[in-house]
DNA sequence: CAAATCACGTTGTACTATACAACTAGCTCT
DNA sequence: AGAGCTAGTTGTATAGTACAACGTGATTTG
């Protein structure tokens, strides 16, 4: 068991440490476009539009908190939004045109990074890496 | 290629999935000690005791936001300073024996999440994913 | 040695992300 | 038609962060 104990220590520290890095390190490489503003804006590139209820559900977030970054996208000239004919209150989101191209750069440059960042990792540890991040993260989706 | 491509892209969707939470679920679980604190504090308490500037040169963050996060733990009565004696400048900042406790509190209580969310991983995947994190962070130190 | 420069930390200011509560407006169901 | 539900916005508050300006103590240098 000690081993084990050891593994999962190691891993507590290690993903400590990525996410406060995160955010931060977000911002500097891409300062157009935030970690926050990036995932919900592919998410609606991802998901061909959705509401603004949906991404908050599917981000844990404040429905107050998605309006505000929505509503900053929107200005930004990312985001469009369209009323649904079939209810009223409901606002399909979907990118613009140049939301999509934002979006077309960004990930192409944060996929550029995590390329050269793992550029000396063999194939087989690299599937085995995505698929434990993969297991991690399926376990906690709907509780932190 | 392709295959290789693949997994940086769902290691990049992964661990950027998994920043995006991790703040707000230390918040849910340790309401006492963000994330941040935590994460200074445990450097603290690692050191036997650190300056400010090694904080922020270590964390990647600016000395005022060091700073003020030290005079937070510091009014919770969680962290102490020592002037250092060959340099009036400088203080050597500490643990309190109750910043040590609710440290020791906050990751008892994380490593338990932790050993709890992966208690149905084997051995060995958990020694590979411990040490994939850890080569993927080595790689990041420096530079976000 | 005195002046310039550097290092450490604090404070003023501003901005982003976030939550919660109160609210408006539209839908649904009895 | 009225009660209650759902979608989204707005007011308010807080945390975390950066940058710039500053004070003070240490170091270097002319």
């Amino acid at each position: 068991m000690a081993h084990r104990d050891d593994s999962v220590e190691t891993i507590q520290q290690e993903m400590t440490a990525f996410a406060r890095r995160a955010r931060a390190s977000a911002a500097r490489m891409h300062p157009e476009l935030s970690l926050v503003s990036y995932t919900l804006l592919a998410h609606l590139d991802d998901q061909q539009g959705c509401r603004a209820t949906d991404l908050a559900a599917h981000y844990l977030l404040d429905k107050s908190t998605v309006s505000r970054q929505i509503a900053a996208l929107e200005k930004l000239g990312f985001v469009e939004r369209r009323i649904d004919p079939d209810d009223q209150r409901v606002q399909v989101l979907h990118p613009t045109e140049q939301g999509a191209q934002v979006l077309a750069n960004v990930t192409a440059r944060r996929r550029l990074a995590f390329r050269e960042r793992l550029a000396d990792w063999n194939e087989d540890d690299l599937d085995r890496f995505a698929t434990y991040l993969q297991r991690y993260n399926a376990a906690q989706e709907g509780q932190g």
